[in-house]
RNA sequence: GCCGGAGUGGCGGAAUUUGGUAGACGCAACGGACUUAAAAUCCGUCGGUUGUUUACAACUGUGUCGGUUCGAGUCCGACCUCCGGCACCA
């Protein structure tokens, strides 16, 4: 083969490189719409093309791969995509230090990093391949942004919204981590700026409760994250009157509602400047001092517990309308403007911050609901009283208990029109806007006489300009490029001029795996047949970290595409495996630790197939993997003795006929081989079907291999055995390391196809017929010795206690029990 | 603070599904074979303590304390530690 003393080493460059020619010539694992076979869907999260592929990368996509060859060979009709997440922030930085321009630096990144994943072996079919930043891709970024724009789901306000001094934009709640920008780490700050938001609080409800369709095939954490970050409540909004005006506050304790004693309005509410308009001039100047305060005080800080509730007098009042009682207004640096509607009522006595808060500034307590232990004295009180209790100085509602008058007192409300039961969300609309040059431009043009005008549809895609200047000082490229800006009116034919922001990249990943289905379709974003055999996804798998931005995100916009039409179902995503971080010394990988592994030096100096095998085998895929550079070593080692053993008896296999041997014939240490492969199958595969740990299933296939070797094959059966036990070794090894079990399959002594069959394992042959039996002395092992399987109980306790080893442990006892444990142990249980 | 998850050899991890031989498989380490030598490869040892010339034997051991049970890494209760998410959400 390759001559000389090294005949026997595994070449693996060359073997890898040959196969990966070969799937592309063949077209192997190109997936087609196939009636008679039942479709498997299994995707991975699409990398950002950086430049090079890592280590976490290459977890992710060669667990993916596993699935996805298991699944064909199983039988399914397999659609394994990739594509690039093209848009982003880190392109447009590289244009700005480096003067590459975006589209360039992530077209070269695109070409490097398919031919890392080519090198890997991922099954993908790269005919399906898409980038987001192709216009073809986000011209439909724009049309359904047209879309919601009709519905009434995409809309501009005026708003507060997170900004990143270093990105230059703005972010989402969702890419706040913190307080600080989940990109960069830079501390995000609050500014009032006129911005695009999607209307996913109005899918808020059906996000939260379509987990039932995807409660059995999601991890429960990702469950419990999204469902707190929805942060569904449900409570009323209560009307109290402020200046003969109705002031809507929201809470879920209307049962304390006859505890409030003062109300307080977050210092960004709209009527704090009325208030400050009317006040005196030394109130004037209390109030305004302290909100200068507050807005010194970073986002971060006023966020945490920690830190100390504060608030001033208004000098102003407003009514209770329950029992009219007149109520000091303050403004508090604890109320929140995004929440409610950024004013409170506060109950000091049941609730713990506004009991803090009348604390310092000597506002009364009432108490409205009495424990019904311990007697509550509003002085002495140390904290909140928040446990269950019964109602008093409640007015006719006195005597109940207070979860009966929750009810009660919201009917009361509703029937006297004085407020209407509320579910308010912790959710926030998403906010797309951002202001940079390298995503997909918003489709609306402003008229000076006809204001805000979509663009047509037949006008898409509106195209990002290339010449464009980057700079260091910031702002939108987009909105200084006078040739983009200036257009025509659609509408009037008048002078125009376009949006300059652009959209945030999770837009585009919200789709992506629908358009691989139909990724040629140009008359809509996917073609109805492709979408209704393929969708929904079977599998899916990523990385824990978009719990609940990406997959929230996806999740409503399958919603959207359903609603438009384009495909049936709710869910998009029916399983979801989150893998583990990939860590080393058990720190996470960074540039500036410099533990960051380079996958292309292992695959260099290993093999693919060494690098697949140690990544799956470290450790189960939902768990984080610790690398050392040690340990694929040991994966190496495996591939080249199993490479090493089947060459050494490929000669002789491959002159023994393919004659199917009669298991029952099989005696002593053949049949122990046999049964060994049944159960190396059975292992195997319920390994890969039930909880995907694929580091177990690479386990037994080594210590199968090392049972092989210890076997010495010299009769014709023995030979037939091996062929069989080889064979079935190489396909069960295709999923995890693909290039050997083709490089040797394909040889004539095995003989396998390019799309072989899983193998099954035969029933009757996946036990013993004897077992090894434990004698225990009050539970502590003493003795084994060989029984036949199935021995009656009366049996075993007779072998157990005729047993010579345990004798000495009976002597001078009395025996008080005798356990036996069908096929498996005796315990004999015995005092002194 | 609240909500999740996890604590097993020097290390990554098995066994937790259904209570029944703890430490599979691999890494590292050590000893041996081969070699002039090294690498590679192959064979062997490998939780701890104690005893024995050895084969071996006994005790102990799955974060801590307690409980249930003939029997607990696994079930129950309390606690400790670590990781992740959320955090003034009214």
């Amino acid at each position: 083969m390759f001559g000389g003393q090294r005949q026997m080493e595994y070449n693996f460059d060359h073997i890898e490189k040959k196969w990966i020619k070969i799937w592309e010539e063949k077209r192997t694992f190109h997936a087609h719409i196939k009636n008679d076979k039942k479709k498997f869907y299994c995707l991975v999260m699409f990398p950002y093309p950086s430049g090079r592929i890592h280590i976490g990368h290459v977890r992710n996509y060669v667990i993916g791969d596993v699935i996805a060859r298991f699944k064909r060979m199983k039988g399914f009709n397999v659609l394994h995509p990739i594509g690039w997440d093209g848009f982003g922030m880190p392109a447009e930085n590289a244009a700005i230090d480096k003067g590459i321009h975006p589209a360039k630096w992530t077209k070269d990144n695109i070409e490097h990093m398919r031919s890392e994943l080519k090198r890997l072996g991922i099954s993908y079919d790269w005919e399906r391949e898409l980038a987001t930043c192709d216009e073809e891709y986000y011209k439909w970024n724009q049309w359904f942004f047209l879309k919601l724009l009709e519905k009434g789901l995409a809309y501009k306000k005026k708003s507060f919204v997170n900004w990143c001094q270093r990105c230059q934009t703005v972010l989402a709640n969702e890419q706040v981590i913190e307080g600080k920008c989940w990109r960069c780490d830079t501390t995000v700050e609050q500014e009032k700026l006129d911005q695009w938001f999607f209307k996913i609080t109005s899918f808020a409800d059906q996000l939260l409760d379509d987990h039932r369709i995807i409660q059995k095939g999601w991890p429960q954490r990702v469950l419990v994250m999204q469902k707190n970050w929805i942060g569904r409540s449900e409570g009323i909004m209560v009307n109290f009157k402020f200046q003969n005006k109705d002031f809507p506050i929201f809470t879920t304790r209307p049962d304390t509602i006859f505890g409030v004693t003062f109300m307080a309005l977050s210092p960004e509410h709209p009527v704090v400047e009325e208030i400050i308009e009317q006040s005196s001039k030394k109130k004037k100047e209390e109030i305004i001092k302290f909100l200068n305060k507050v807005k010194k005080e970073d986002i971060e800080k006023r966020r945490s517990g920690e830190y100390e509730k504060e608030g001033v007098f208004t000098d102003l009042y407003v009514i209770n309308p329950l029992n009219n009682d007149k109520i000091p207004l303050y403004i508090a640096n604890f109320v929140l403007m995004e929440y409610g509607t950024g004013a409170i009522m506060a109950v000091p006595a049941h609730d713990q911050r506004d009991f803090e808060f009348a604390k310092k500034y000597k506002i009364p307590i009432k108490v409205v609901i009495q424990s019904e232990g311990k007697q509550l004295n509003p002085d002495k009180m140390k904290e909140a009283y928040l446990e269950k209790g019964i109602q008093v100085n409640s007015g006719s509602f006195n005597g109940l208990d207070n979860c009966q008058a929750m009810q009660k007192i919201m009917d009361f409300i509703e029937k006297k029109d004085l407020g209407k039961r509320t579910i308010n969300y912790r959710l926030k609309d998403w906010l797309i806007s951002r202001q940079r040059y390298w995503g997909t431009p918003i489709p609306v043009i402003y008229c000076k006489k006809c204001g805000l005008v979509p663009v047509r549809e037949k006008d898409l895609p509106v195209r990002l300009p290339e010449d464009v200047k980057f700079s260091h000082k910031g702002g939108s490229p987009l909105a200084r490029t006078e040739l983009f800006i200036k257009t025509i009116c659609p509408k009037c034919g008048g002078e125009a001029r376009r949006e300059s922001d652009t959209m945030d990249t999770f837009v585009d990943s919200s789709w992506y795996y629908a358009r691989y289905t139909s990724p040629n379709e140009t008359t809509l974003p996917f073609n109805k047949k492709n979408i209704t055999y393929w969708m929904p996804v079977d599998q899916y798998i990523g990385g824990i970290e978009h719990a609940t931005m990406h997959l929230l995100y996806a999740r409503f916009f399958y919603k959207i595409i359903r609603d438009l039409g384009l495909a049936e179902g709710d869910e998009p995503f029916i399983n979801l495996l989150t893998q583990g971080m990939v860590i080393k010394e058990g720190a996470k990988m960074s540039k500036s630790k410099g533990n960051v592994v380079d996958p292309d030096k292992f695959i260099n100096k290993y093999g693919a197939d060494a690098l697949r095998l140690f990544i799956l085998f470290a450790s189960p895929p939902e768990k984080d993997l610790d690398w050392t550079d040690k340990g694929i070593e040991g994966t190496s080692r495996f591939i080249n003795r199993l490479w090493t053993f089947i060459n050494t008896h490929i000669k002789r296999i491959e002159s023994i006929p393919n004659k199917n041997l009669n298991p029952d014939d099989l005696i002593d240490t053949r049949k122990e081989l046999f049964i060994l492969l049944n159960q190396t199958i059975k292992k195997v595969t319920d390994d890969i079907e039930n909880d995907f740990h694929f580091n177990t299933a690479i386990a037994s296939i080594m210590e199968f291999l090392n049972a092989l070797s210890k076997f010495v094959y010299k009769s014709e059966t023995d030979l037939i055995l091996l062929k069989l036990a080889l064979k079935n070794m190489l396909l069960l090894i295709r999923p995890f390391a693909p290039f050997i079990s083709e490089e040797l399959g394909h040889h004539k002594a095995f003989d396998l196809n390019d799309q072989p069959a899983w193998p099954d394992y035969d029933k009757n042959f996946v036990r013993f017929d004897s077992y090894t039996m434990i004698i225990q002395i009050n539970g502590k092992v003493r003795g084994k010795i060989t029984a036949p399987l199935g021995l009656s109980e009366d049996k075993m306790k007779e072998l157990a206690l005729s047993d010579p080893g345990t004798q000495k442990w009976l002597k001078d006892k009395d025996i008080e029990k005798v356990i036996p444990i069908k096929n498996k142990l005796v315990n004999i249980v015995v005092k002194s």
